[in-house]
DNA sequence: TCATTAAGCCAC
DNA sequence: AAACGTGGCTTAATGA
């Protein structure tokens, strides 16, 4: 029923594979090999590696199999060269060292031969500082460190891996998925999110004042921070980027606090907080996205941040600088799409309980999940029952996010109880993961992504736990069993709702090539944007949803569960929601 | 002097 | 509304 799907989106079935080592300076090597991974040609020495693949991926669009996207590609990008599908090894060790429980060893094609031929293993080396004082040995000319890689070694690496996924159910998908992640990450790297440095550059100055010389604060924070000192009284001098100084400040007032939290403070009675609120909302997009940060990150209006994937246990992306994943909301309005182009912006609407109504099969909510809004559907349950006020929209959203994250206040509590006794295979689900987390054992996503294993000292102290000695060490026991259980039921959410945004992306990229122009230029998680040529947008939003139902049917086949995408066209980010 | 930790807020 | 999951990033404070 959906062969075709894989025929064109996943190319799992036999296609030609070709396994790539990079050499020292420009050459390297490439290895025709089958899916299974015995070699099915010779070993080729090629003097420019970037050309060589430029040309078999015109012929023939293999799959790569290389060590890691993250270093080899972007070399191809900047020579203008798209690949359409790739084998990562780097990132198929790390899941496979993952499902197996060995989560965090090394994962290099090096470490991963030493394992298979039982030598002593390398462990990884550091991620290259960017401030590299000196060009390496191996530098190319351009800058770049060049490992040499050896193509028996990836050969051979692999075939093992090959094997190793075959005897797992879904692996080969996220394996394929994963690596897909990593051909877009390198290349919204490259293209970058279009940012206008004038908007942003507007935008701090209405907010901060003018920018500073010399790293003096901003006008509007220095008059803030005089204020905040004032408020304390004359001659008081607090300086506001410190907690500690504020702290002792509302002590001498006579207003003890437990922190500086913008939310503790709030229920403070004092001239300072206002004062400190502010100062605080306005100085940290100063300090983490001003000027400085527009003069590192935004060049040639583009922000060009460097994600990480498999970055995150859960299988989300990170990023390795310019916070692409942390960007204020008020930013947006710098997100500004060229001239005769828009952006599509398009968001998952409530991912992770749907993902959950999908993986727990529960029909009940699954039902409640198969149209638009979940929660106002979910809502019917609790209207007849206890929650402060709330409207039962609101209470069918606090018991399921506390049901994923394993929420503990008062009204979520009681509000679980309503989850369980209507949705109980969901709220069993959560459970179980909880459960077997405790247990000191490992849960998975639905393709297989495993969550790491319970560290050495949490196991011993758990094992303390055990006995029924009174004192403190009971409480951090169960403390860890607690917090153990509330890692693995999120996991299962959190995976899941990663690996349908890796299928979701690795889809898009593929309809999108098949437009044309459109770029994938932002992914967050459970939201995408693509700067799109105007004439083109309505084509793009169409192939978002589409990626999104084949997303679904790779993850969870025929559920009813549907995961709807709210898609904006827009000129602006800021104008999308 | 430099590296590490804590506190805090940003995103989902 | 908030302490309940995953992170990044910045400053102040701490410590070798």
């Amino acid at each position: 029923m959906c062969g075709g799907l894989f025929v064109g989106g996943w190319g799992q079935n036999g296609r030609v594979r070709i396994a790539v080592a990079a050499g020292r300076g420009r050459g390297g090597a490439l290895r025709a090999v089958a899916e299974d991974g015995a070699p099915t040609g010779p070993v080729q020495e090629v003097p420019d590696l970037v050309s060589a693949v430029a040309e078999r991926e015109r012929d023939s669009a293999p799959r790569w199999v290389w060590p890691s996207t993250a270093r080899l590609y972007p070399r191809l990008l900047e020579a203008g060269v798209r690949v359409s599908r790739c084998h990562d090894l780097e990132l198929v060790e790390s899941l496979l060292l993952g499902h197996a429980g060995r989560y965090g060893e090394p994962r290099s094609v090096r470490a991963a031969w030493a394992r298979l031929r039982g030598e002593p293993v390398p462990a990884d080396a550091p991620p290259p500082r960017e401030d590299a004082a000196q060009p390496s040995l191996f530098d190319d000319g351009a800058g770049r460190e060049e490992a040499a890689d050896d193509i028996g070694q990836v050969v051979a690496v692999h075939a093992e891996q090959q094997r190793a996924a075959a005897g797992l159910g879904g692996f080969a998908l996220l394996a394929a998925a994963e690596s897909a992640g990593s051909l877009v990450a390198a290349e919204m790297g490259h293209d970058g999110l279009p940012w206008s440095a004038a908007e942003h550059d507007a935008l701090l100055t209405e907010m901060l004042g003018p920018r500073p010389t010399g790293g003096l604060r901003p006008r509007r924070l220095q008059d803030l921070a005089d204020r905040i000192s004032a408020a304390f009284g004359p001659r008081v001098h607090v300086n506001p980027d410190s907690p500690a100084q504020i702290l002792r400040a509302f002590a001498a007032a006579g207003l003890p606090v437990p922190s500086t939290r913008a939310h503790v403070l709030r229920q403070l009675d004092h001239p300072a907080v206002p004062l400190l609120l502010e100062y605080k909302e306005l100085s940290r997009l100063h300090a983490a996205h001003g000027w400085t940060w527009l003069d590192t990150w935004v060049s040639g209006g583009r922000f060009r941040p460097e994600y990480v994937v498999g970055g995150v246990v859960s299988g989300r992306w990170a990023t390795s600088g310019g916070g692409a994943l942390q960007i204020p909301r008020v930013l947006r309005k710098a997100v500004v799409a060229d001239p005769g182009w828009s952006l599509v912006v398009a968001d998952a609407a409530q991912l992770e309980p749907r993902v959950l109504a999908a993986l727990a099969g529960d029909r009940a909510f699954s039902e409640a999940a198969a149209h638009g809004d979940l929660y106002a559907a979910l809502s019917d349950a609790f209207r007849d029952d206890a929650g402060g006020g709330r409207t039962a929209r609101d209470k069918a959203k606090i018991a399921l996010l506390s049901a994923m994250y394993g929420g503990g206040t008062a009204d979520a509590v009681q509000l679980l109880a309503v989850l369980k006794s209507r949705f109980p295979q969901a709220f069993e689900y959560v459970e179980a993961a909880a459960r077997e987390g405790e247990r000191g054992g490992l849960v998975r996503s639905r393709l297989g992504r495993t969550c790491p294993p319970p560290s050495a000292g949490w196991r011993e102290l758990t094992a303390a736990g055990d006995d029924d000695s009174p004192g403190p060490r009971q409480g951090t026991a169960a403390q860890a069993l607690r917090g153990r259980g509330r890692f693995t039921r999120n996991f299962v959410v959190q995976a899941t709702a990663a690996d349908w945004a890796l299928a979701l992306l690795a889809s898009l990229r593929r309809r999108l090539t098949a437009l044309g122009p459109p770029r994938l230029v932002f992914f967050q998680h459970d939201e995408v944007i693509v700067h799109s040529p105007a004439e083109l947008a309505e084509e793009v939003a169409g192939a978002v949803r589409d990626a999104a139902r084949e997303a679904r049917l790779l993850l969870f086949g025929d559920t009813p569960v549907v995961f709807p995408m709210e898609i904006a066209v827009v000129d602006r980010y800021a104008d999308a929601k």
